[in-house]
DNA sequence: GATTTTACGTA
DNA sequence: CGTACGTAAAATCT
């Protein structure tokens, strides 16, 4: 039946929808079907009621199996059927006869037929005008139906409808009142950053070119409605004659920068370009909007488009960086002033300034470390590369010469083809996110493994072992800076990077979350190296060395995640073991049976600690581990190379004898069913707002252990730079443990590892119950060849 | 040529 | 049905 456009004729505010689903066919009025209860909420989020408004859809007739696909001539959906040209027209009229101040497009089809425009996550947020009816606002926003699957953007939709709700009161288009210079003379920048100076705020961007990340262009905007920037290099080429005219504007702007209080968005990167490029450090750098809304909305993007799209009300402008840089430059200052006066207010009004105040204190050691970098030692690499070679080659040839013919050993069809048809091996599957999803052929090497098992064919883990040696090339085979360095970019707020876009984007990222760990990848500015420092296999970390005359000296959290589990689950027997074994040497611990895994072992076998056998010992690792974060039987038992039934009951041993745990994920659960907030035990919060289900859960039971352990180094690390950095400076940081160097000898290696003692000792409280997490020491020459030392030798 | 999938290194 | 992260190469799409 034909959907008609319903609502009052006072009404405002109009929302257009794509077609009536099965609910709005069957009762003639639109949103009426489960999506229309998912409107009714988010317009109740924004004081607003259903009813208000007027109701009615692009399509004015259900479509077949709900495929609006079915109005459209191509498949890029942008020529209509006739019937739907007719069905448009309809709505045109209905706008005129209405006549909203402000319609709300839900979704793609909307948009289009509103604007023209035809793609949705662009426009969203941002109120454009109508060229269906010209001089009407629209609002394009997400579909509640696309919400219901991405839950993510329920946040942004509310914002968006909240943004309609205030522009509908305002009786013109919205009038970009901004004043955004992008040509000024030398002149005119050199008075506006005098001007600047006097200003208690200002906000910066700066555009690059890579290689070497020159600025070419640098903005500053006073108040969100004010900027101005300057343009010191256009199609690579300088814009001054005379480079003196340059130096005095750098000048002026190392002056502002330094003693102005300044928000970035992403500052950690034009910062770095800036200390680096013009020596010029941002003493008045205090503020980033992109840290901020990490602490605000962890789960939401933080582009600054993103941000500016449901903080302030400008016009989109991101399509505008290429034809328009100074202009896009100068829009990014303004807007990055006029999204952080809105997170400044809810970071006080959410309570987050202690969060807030602290990632800001670990701009200036991340910083650090990606500048300095880590000595590579180009002997040892050549000599790990030789090696590697001939290894490579040695199985290569033996593994080509068994199957009669080259094998690249990275196509997983060529791998399919030889496992599955050539040796005729049953096909392993990979892992499903849920029961529903189909089932996909696997040739990773757990697969390989596990074959290994069943035919006792030798050549499959040869297949292994050449492979590991294919991926160590890629950590030895790298690109040195000329002093011989390496560069990782550290990311306080998690990810920086788009999934394999070829530019890496530095503020930009749509698809993010942290849980409060750092990130390591590769540095734009100094790309030199693998890129993530995080994930340097042992063998590879030889060729690390401290700079000349020092070792390392690294300390970690012994233990920290399952300390933690234990305090959060209340398991008295290990948290028992980790007092009794705090401050111990680790052959005292040994000597003492101080052992998680023995402890786990004796009590799921119900014998004495003493009498566990090592293989009893490894079953009790594998099933904490395994336990810990609720992995399933499979796992177990192909980590412990056991039948699968064998597993099932060491699983059901464990649960038996330690039932803390599940008591614990149920307590997960119900907090995630309350509010899908969890909070670790630094008062970081999550939301998490993914899909209902099992895969939801796991993500949350590890929330907790993996972002306290995460923070606590990070507090430890920031109190440390602040006090010992000059005697025993930072080089790496790895999620539990720090790096320093010292002078090898032992009063200095003494020195050093008390300092790091006394900043990592942070006593962490839960439920009236406070302790600290043991940290372990191991001195070396490189990053490989560590020994452990204690606190006092 | 751009985007998605597969695999794999660390904590 | 461990999770988190980033990178590389292959496969696939347009």
């Amino acid at each position: 039946m034909l959907v008609k456009t319903v609502g009052p004729e006072y009404a405002n505010i109009m929302i257009v929808g794509e077609a009536p689903g099965e609910q709005e066919d069957a009762q003639g009025i639109p949103f009426v079907g489960q999506s229309g209860q998912l409107l009714d909420k988010i317009l109740g989020q924004a004081q607003l009621s259903k009813h208000e408004c007027i109701l009615t859809n692009v399509a004015k007739i259900r479509p077949p199996g709900n495929q609006i696909g079915y109005y459209f001539e191509n498949k890029a959906k942008t020529i209509p059927k006739p019937v739907l040209a007719e069905h448009i027209e309809m709505l045109r009229q209905d706008i005129l006869s209405y006549k909203p101040n402000i319609i709300i497009a839900l979704g793609r089809t909307a948009l289009w037929a509103l604007t023209g425009q035809p793609a949705i996550s662009t426009a969203r947020g941002f109120i454009t005008e109508s060229t269906l009816v010209p001089g009407v606002k629209v609002l394009p926003t997400y579909h509640p139906r696309y919400v219901t699957e991405n839950w993510e953007m329920l946040f942004p939709v509310i914002m968006d409808i909240r943004k309609a709700v205030a522009n509908s009161h305002k009786p013109d288009l919205v009038r970009d009142t901004r004043v955004l210079m992008s040509s000024p003379t030398k002149g005119e920048f050199m008075d506006f950053l005098r001007h600047a100076e006097t200003c208690e705020k200002i906000a910066v961007d700066i555009e690059t070119t890579s290689p070497g990340s020159h600025i070419d262009i640098l903005g500053i905007a006073t108040s969100p409605n004010e900027a101005m920037s300057f343009t010191f290099i256009r199609n690579r080429k300088p814009r001054f004659s005379n480079p003196r005219d340059e130096v005095d504007i750098w000048a002026a702007v190392a002056r502002v920068l330094n003693t102005v209080p300044t928000i970035m968005h992403n500052g950690t990167y034009d910062s770095a370009v800036l200390t680096l490029n013009h020596g010029i450090f941002c003493r008045g750098y205090k503020d980033d909007t992109m840290v901020a809304a990490h602490v605000c909305w962890p789960e939401v993007p933080r582009s600054l488009s993103f941000l500016s799209s449901v903080c302030i009300n400008v016009p989109s402008w991101k399509h505008l960086q290429t034809t328009m840089p100074a202009w896009y430059n100068a829009s990014d200052a303004a807007n990055t002033f006029g999204v952080y006066e809105v997170i400044w207010k809810e970071i006080l009004h959410g309570g987050h300034l202690p969060t807030y105040q602290f990632e800001m204190a670990q701009v200036e050691v991340a910083n650090y470390l990606h500048l300095k970098g880590v000595k590579v030692d180009r002997d040892v690499q050549a000599r790990l590369i030789a090696e590697n070679i001939s290894a490579t080659k040695k199985s290569g040839t033996t593994l080509a010469e068994a199957f009669g013919h080259e094998i690249n050993f990275n196509s997983p069809k060529q791998m399919a083809q030889l496992l599955y048809n050539d040796l005729g091996l049953p096909p392993q599957y990979k892992r499903r996110k849920s029961v529903s999803e189909p089932r996909k052929v696997t040739t990773d090497k757990e697969a390989i493994i596990r074959l290994s098992r069943m035919s006792d064919n030798p050549l499959l883990d040869l297949i292994v072992q050449h492979k590991k040696e294919i991926k160590l090339k890629s950590f030895l085979d790298i690109e040195l800076s000329p002093t011989g360095r390496v560069h990782t970019n550290y990311n306080i707020t998690g990810a920086t990077m788009a999934h394999q876009k070829k530019a890496i984007v530095i503020d930009d990222d749509e698809n993010y979350k942290s849980f409060g760990r750092w990130s390591s990848s590769k540095s734009i500015i100094l790309p030199y190296g693998s890129g993530n420092l995080q994930n340097i296999p042992r063998v590879a970390r030889e060729m690390y060395v401290p700079d000349a005359g020092c070792w390392f000296v690294q300390a970690d959290y012994k233990q920290a995640e399952a300390v933690i589990v234990a305090y959060i689950i209340g398991d008295e027997k290990l948290k028992d073991m980790f007092k009794q074994s705090f401050g111990k040497s680790t052959k005292y611990c040994a000597d003492n049976n101080l052992d998680v895994h023995k402890i786990t072992a004796a009590m799921m076998f119900g014998i004495p600690v003493d009498e566990v056998t090592p293989t009893q010992r490894k079953v009790g690792k594998t099933i904490r581990h395994a336990t810990s974060y609720s992995a399933g039987p499979k796992v177990v038992a192909d980590k412990l190379g056991v039948p699968l039934k064998i597993a099932k009951q060491h699983l059901n041993q464990y649960l038996a004898a330690s039932p803390q745990l599940q008591i614990w994920h149920k307590r997960i659960q119900e907090e995630l069913a309350s509010t899908r907030i969890l909070t670790n035990l630094f008062g970081r919060k999550h939301k998490f707002l993914k899909k209902w289900g099992d895969s939801l859960f796991r993500s949350a039971y590890s929330y907790i252990p993996q972002s306290t352990v995460g923070e606590l180094l990070n507090r430890a690390m920031v109190t440390y730079a602040e006090k010992y950095n000059t005697q025993y400076p930072l080089c790496l940081q790895l999620h539990d443990a720090m790096y320093v160097a010292s002078p090898p000898d032992a009063v200095n290696l003494r020195a050093a590892k008390h300092a790091l003692y006394e900043c990592m000792m942070i006593p962490i409280t839960y439920k009236e119950e406070t302790f600290c997490v043991d940290v372990d020491f191991k001195v070396g020459p490189n990053w490989k060849d560590l020994t452990e030392t204690d606190l006092d030798s």
